[in-house]
DNA sequence: GTGGTCTAGACCACC
DNA sequence: GTGGTCTAGACCACA
């Protein structure tokens, strides 16, 4: 794993877990890595590896079984989907379309690019 | 003027000063506020307001005549627009459509999405 | 049995075991489940059994038979309540009225909330 | 400040300062000490106090302005009050009373107890 | 073996 | 000056 410098490595491991349990990498209910484990494999330390538990674990991802290890959440897919869902439509769609106005693209013209992208 | 923690205040500024002389707030060849003036108005550290001037100067936004203060370049509009609509082509409309879909939105009902909101 | 997370297994499980002193499931004299058969009951490690039979023992509530088993103690019962009666008085009662002082609970108010609890 | 080595250091911090936030000694608004200057007060690590912080922003009783500091919430004292009295009516009060009949003190006693330490 | 906390010290961007 | 992140290394309780 390539990590980028604009943001933290804690939350790019953390937005790599909650893909992995999106696409079913990581089903449901499953144990994930150790902290020490998944710090070897990345190679970065076992901390930061712990800070990115404690989010995920935050934001109901995933549930800790104490001295097992963590586990993903029956409802991690549906939690993280919902969470993006309304970002989506809070923040994305609405901040797109600003810069496209902005820009000065018409709807039907942004229509024609996002065809033309498909 | 609200601050988003997300984001440089400098950057914010500098988003906001953009935006004014796209939409002609601040027409081309007009002086901008002064560093104090700014500063005081926004409730921030002039070093802040000095930092987003040289970032526009730098991107040929605006040029400082010493001593009088800092005006809108007359090609502001021309350079942002290009700039931006680059940008948007290139990064924020894949990045966009990708959002979509890992949401699970169809392009028909991002259109639907689209209209509704204009 | 559920575990909270908040507290230590072994404890939890031990509390669960004096319960069902107190409350007679499990009478004084008699054998309590063997550390390998509550382990597979509860879904937990036999040292973590071990370890709460341990702690249990050192309290004498149960007793050990070599090679039969454990027991409990004829004098369990008296022996935790005496103990729990003391905390309750020493700490549970002194904190409890403390923090209904601080969450803005006047005496009468508290009373009734018991009143309608039972 | 004496530190208790039930709880982690952190949060022994983190309910200093809600203590401080709800009798007035933090008022809303006001700036509090910054990450080096309370560790160097508390003789403990500046990282330790960032996780208190990081807490206690994460529980919105604290804000932080980027570069300045970190500052009382304006609703800080009603989210803690709030969020202490769920607590003591979902868990602490049940609790409560269940200890006290597992102890075997009637409703009355609990109520002449309670009378006397007031 | 597991997680959880803490320290010491470094480096960074930002105000 | 402020917070924010990361590393290296230690120690602990718990399963």
């Amino acid at each position: 794993m390539e990590f980028n410098n604009n943001k933290s490595i804690f939350l790019q491991i953390a937005d790599n877990i909650t893909e992995k349990v999106v696409n079913g990498t990581f089903p449901p209910g499953e144990k994930i890595p150790s902290v020490r484990e998944l710090a070897a494999d990345l190679g970065v330390n076992p901390n930061t590896i712990m800070r990115t538990y404690n989010e995920l674990q935050a934001m109901k991802i995933i549930d800790n079984k104490r001295g097992i290890g963590f586990f993903v959440n029956p409802d991690a897919r549906e939690t993280i989907l919902e969470q993006k869902k309304s970002e989506f439509f809070d923040h994305v769609l609405p901040q797109f379309l600003h810069q496209a106005k902005l820009v000065g693209i018409s709807i039907p013209e942004l229509k024609k690019h996002i065809d033309k992208l498909n």
